[in-house]
RNA sequence: GGGCUUGUAGCUCAGUUGGUUAGAGCGCGUCACUGAUAAUGACGAGGUCAAUGGUUCGAAUCCAUUCAGGCCCA
């Protein structure tokens, strides 16, 4: 009986409903979301849309166009499509056209290994075909990957570095550089395998096990030079440098012994006096002294004298003999990387053969010598004996000649990591070889003004400006070129004469012929079609940077260069190629870059440094960085350490709007954690902001802004609603205009969680459910509904752009809707609404009543069972003034329904306070609101009905059986 | 080893110029509801604020050192 009456009034009951599932079901509804939108021309739409404020440019930095995307892709192209969509509905036209990185190491290298020894038989130019067909597979892949993550953009126009037109832009920058003299050569260490005869860059390099022969050798002071330090004692009849090193073969080209500047060096001699004294570090002195007696000389040392600093010793400036070239004298210089370790403290330095040396070299002005031919033979520059000699077979020789003269005082095999080419598995050298570099260290003008940008750019972190400064204020030289054939050519000529042909005039005309031919052209034609047939009188760049002003080229003389250009020269280069040249619609000095924190020495600095060189304006107005992704320890994610998630499998577990809440949900200024569990959390959070506006939604069915809108509100928890979600507005919208994410989730999560479903949704069920359908409270709260659908709507879209359109779809549905834009991505926030103040203030007070009252409710259903707040009633004491009566009685109904209670009584008492009682034994429950209540059966006509169920369900009678309202369930 | 940077409840985050018993949401536990239902609500338990030392009447907050992470270098 009872059952079958609740059943009847369960159709006069207004019920949510809605098509909007609960299941977000995304790995189904996103693909179908995304036809929808390229059938729409979505992208194209919100370009043509009015926007009131103007462009705003993100500019992308391109990812390399080389595998399948991963999770830091993954945040990148997130953030940044979640800034270009708040801009977006700001009000801004944001064209944002992807980049691709197309060129360099990795894509040749993979390429060359499935080439295998066929490769050595291919001209470059079908090389660089497989190179580029290989690169568009990629950029294909990865353009939809990042497309199914919901990212808007110009894919059917990218921007790609091997495009002519962006090859171009390279080479003008480059013209630029060359026309302010900020481009030369000079002679530089690389990697280099004498088997393949080819320089070698980092990443090709491997690690293994090496057997070396080790020498300890003295080099010969002279005496008769500089000034012997008094605290080694007297000054001997002949004393050494003692060095040791694990490549005799680099001895020949020796220039410098460095010592460390803080370390102690001791003097130690031989008791029989038969040998030379020695210098070496301190803290070497027993190992040396133990090495020396097993040694060819069989020498019995001892140390004598007090220490004497590196920097003193390197003062004292006595030079010593060189032992293969005699009459060559070489200084003692201090570097800062010797260590005491190994060896004797003192560093045998050839600038022609390690980086370190090097840049000593560099430093105190030595010859960068390099005596080994590509073939890893030495050239006629040496000693007699060991011309045209390999350098490995060299040790042996060396080693002897050394003994022989008296030079060697110990000699051992040792096995250490060495690096080898990734190809042959021989190890490599280290050879200097010409190179073309940007004048780009600390001291040059470049840099100061590189200084003067960071200063006009602003830095999200601001910690970002302290690092790139202090990289800036480190940097060496920039070397620009690769022995390489995937990428830009150095459009250098050279004559019979050894003359080179850069200059800006030259480069300007390559950059045009190559802007309509291609790079490839270079490879393929002649000079005299790449430059004109005229003949050239420009600047000649002979070796190692002299120059000859005016000198003549005749272009059919000239031979091309065959280095290519650092791929960071290139993408460094966007600002010309792409702002200014590829696609201009987007125009110089971007409003962001936004890259992954190891910018700033990559794609940030490149793009400064280039820019600096000729440009008055930095090239960018904001950067913005974000961390790495870690595991849920904080771990680096790494394939070897099993922790890594793979884009693809999250994709297929949560869909694409999960992850970019999760990218949303973390503060990107650090790492950003992510594992399987946060993912799963993450998406729990989802679903419960999907509910929300399920939840909304569901009552809305009958609800039409343009007839049924309630202004003003009543004095109602209405209003507090729409106070909450003002404040949330402002502050979220706030939020997104700092790039901060995380604070534009929390808000939206928790505005979900407290306000609209804690407290809000649940107080207005009993209106939304049981009043008239136009009753006034109950359109009321369906206004306010509409509000917050329409407000969180369009502030979830930038993070949640497949969701947020579906709802927006659904939308549509609702009653008087129709005309709106089709897609939430073509609107614009609207205003925050405005609330007053004094209205809202009350609630304050009664929200401590709820609360208190939950409390107690809690209580009830522990000590009596009690288990549905509707069979409690909340007696709300309050102040016997007339004030505060009256308010008690304006509000009392919504605390009733605030705390989900039957019914509510006012009692006067000393100070405002509520208490629950249990009334299951006093009142009846009402058959259709199930609210227990007094008044239950007040009308003789329902008996089982609340006064306010009986007067509805008769006005509905009223209305007519076929004028009911709709009874259906709310499943979609 | 160097530069920059991080370390607050199981998780993600707040903690204003140093000032009562350190907050939120989620998760967890217990309970309730079954007309938001593979949903929802209520209550509750969780923290030596990485560690140590110092400055101060008083430190999560300032200083130093250490430990554990991250990016970039060597």
């Amino acid at each position: 009986m009872q059952e079958s009456s609740n059943k009847d009034y369960k159709s006069t009951l207004n019920l949510p409903s809605t098509a909007f599932p609960m299941k977000a079901n995304l790995t189904l509804r996103e693909p179908a979301m995304l036809s929808q939108w390229q059938k729409e021309n979505l992208y194209a739409q919100i370009r043509e849309s009015r926007h009131r404020l103007g462009k705003w440019v993100l500019h992308d930095g391109p990812p390399y166009a080389n595998g399948d995307i991963h999770m830091g892709h993954l945040i990148n192209k997130v953030l940044k499509d979640i800034v270009v969509k708040y801009r977006t509905m700001s009000g801004y036209d944001c064209p944002y056209v992807p980049g691709w990185d197309c060129h360099g190491l990795p894509i040749e290298s993979a390429v060359q290994k499935e080439l295998g020894p066929k490769l050595k038989t291919m001209p470059p130019s079908q090389v660089r075909k497989l190179c580029r067909d290989y690169a568009m597979k990629f950029v294909g892949q990865q353009a939809k990957s990042f497309e199914r993550l919901g990212v808007f953009g110009d894919f059917q126009n990218p921007y790609l570095t091997l495009a002519p037109a962006y090859e171009k832009g390279v080479l003008q920058v480059l013209a630029e550089l060359l026309q302010r003299e900020l481009v030369f050569r000079q002679r530089r260490p690389v990697h280099w395998c004498t088997y393949d005869q080819t320089a070698l860059a980092e990443a090709e390099l491997e690690y293994a096990p090496h057997e070396s022969t080790s020498v300890f050798v003295a080099f010969a002071m002279n005496l008769s030079e500089g000034a012997w330090p008094s605290a080694f004692g007297p000054k001997p009849t002949s004393a050494a440098y003692l060095i040791w090193t694990t490549t005799p073969w680099t001895l020949p080209a020796n220039r410098a012994v460095a010592v460390g500047p803080a370390n102690e060096y001791v003097c130690l001699r031989e008791r029989g006096n038969r040998h030379p004294a020695l210098i070496v570090a301190k803290e070497r002195a027993a190992t040396v002294i133990e090495a020396a007696a097993k040694g060819p000389l069989a020498g019995d040392y001892q140390i004598d004298g007090e220490a004497v600093l590196g920097d003193a010793l390197a003062a004292a400036a006595i030079p010593y003999r060189h032992p293969f070239d005699a009459p060559r004298q070489c200084p003692v210089v201090c570097a800062d990387y010797v260590t005491l370790e190994d060896g004797t403290g003192l560093v045998h330095t050839a600038p022609g053969h390690g980086n370190e040396d090097y840049l000593t070299g560099r430093r105190y002005n030595l010859e960068i010598y390099s005596p080994v031919l590509p073939n890893g033979r030495y050239d006629q520059t040496v000693d007699d004996f060991l011309r045209g000699e390999l350098i490995w077979a060299a040790n042996e020789k060396i080693t002897a000649h050394l003994a022989r003269r008296g030079h060697l005082i110990a000699q051992e095999l040792i096995k250490h990591s060495y690096p080898h080419c990734w190809r042959c598995h021989r190890a490599i050298i280290f050879r200097a070889t010409e190179q073309w570099f940007v004048r780009a260290s600390h001291e040059s003008s470049l840099v100061h003004r590189a200084d003067q940008f960071i200063d006009q750019v602003q830095w999200i972190p601001a910690w970002g400006k302290t690092r790139i400064a202090g990289m800036l204020a480190t940097r060496p030289d920039w070397c620009i070129s690769r022995q390489r054939s995937w990428g830009v050519p150095i459009p250098a000529f050279t004559d019979a004469d050894g003359n080179i042909l850069l200059t800006a005039k030259s480069v300007a005309r390559v950059a045009e012929y190559i802007g309509t031919h291609g790079a490839d052209s270079w490879y393929t034609d002649a000079p005299e079609k790449i430059l004109g047939t005229d003949n050239w009188w420009d600047e000649a760049l002979v070796s190692n940077a002299g120059k000859k002003p005016g000198h003549q080229f005749i272009t059919a003389n000239l031979r091309k260069g065959s280095d290519i250009l650092d791929v960071w020269f290139e993408s460094g280069a966007s600002h010309r190629a792409v702002l200014e040249g590829t696609h201009p619609e987007l125009g110089y000095s971007a409003d962001l870059y936004l890259e992954g924190s190891d910018q700033h020495r990559g794609w940030f600095q490149a793009t400064l440094l280039e820019a600096a060189g000729y440009k008055s304006e930095p090239p960018f107005k904001t950067v913005l960085t974000h961390g790495f992704i870690v595991d849920g320890q904080g771990r680096k994610m790494s394939k070897s350490a099993g922790n890594d998630i793979k884009v693809s499998d999250a994709l297929k577990e949560h869909g694409a709007d999960v992850l970019r809440l999760w990218v949303a949900s973390v503060d990107y200024q650090n790492d950003m954690p992510c594992s399987k569990e946060l993912l799963a959390r993450i998406g729990e959070a989802y679903r419960k902001i999907r509910n929300t506006f399920r939840y909304l939604l569901g009552n809305l069915y009958d609800f039409d802004a343009s007839q049924h809108a309630i202004d003003p509100l009543p004095q109602s928890i209405d209003i507090w609603m729409l106070g909450r979600l003002s404040a949330m507005e402002r502050d979220t919208l706030s939020a997104y205009e700092q790039y901060d994410f995380h604070r534009v989730f929390r808000n939206i999560f928790e505005f979900c969680n407290v306000d609209i479903s804690a407290i809000y949704a649940k107080a207005i069920k009993d209106r939304l459910y049981c009043e008239l359908p136009d009753a006034r409270r109950r359109r009321s709260s369906q206004h306010v509904c509409f509000l917050l659908l329409r407000s969180m709507v369009t502030i979830c879209a930038p993070i949640l752009a497949f969701t947020a359109d579906e709802v927006w779809r659904a939308m549509r549905e609702l009653p008087g809707m129709d005309n709106i834009l089709s897609s939430v991505h073509q609107a614009q926030f609207s205003e925050p609404v405005i609330v007053n103040h004094a209205s809202i203030e009350p609630w304050a007070q009664w929200m401590e009543l709820i609360e208190s009252g939950n409390k107690q409710l809690d209580e009830l259903k522990r000590s009596v069972g009690l288990g549905n707040a509707l069979d409690a009633e909340a007696v709300i004491i309050a102040p016997p003034d007339e004030a505060s009566q009256s308010l008690a009685l304006l509000y009392g109904p919504e605390i009733e329904d605030a705390l989900g209670a039957g019914c509510h009584r006012i009692e006067p008492g000393p100070q405002w306070h509520i208490r629950m009682t249990d009334v299951r034994d006093q009142y009846s429950s009402c058959a259709r609101s199930w609210k227990r209540r007094p008044d239950v059966g007040s009308n003789p006509q329902y008996p089982d009905l609340s006064a306010r169920d009986a007067r509805v369900v008769e006005a509905l009678l009223k209305q007519g059986s076929e004028a009911s309202p709709k009874s259906v369930s709310s499943q979609g």
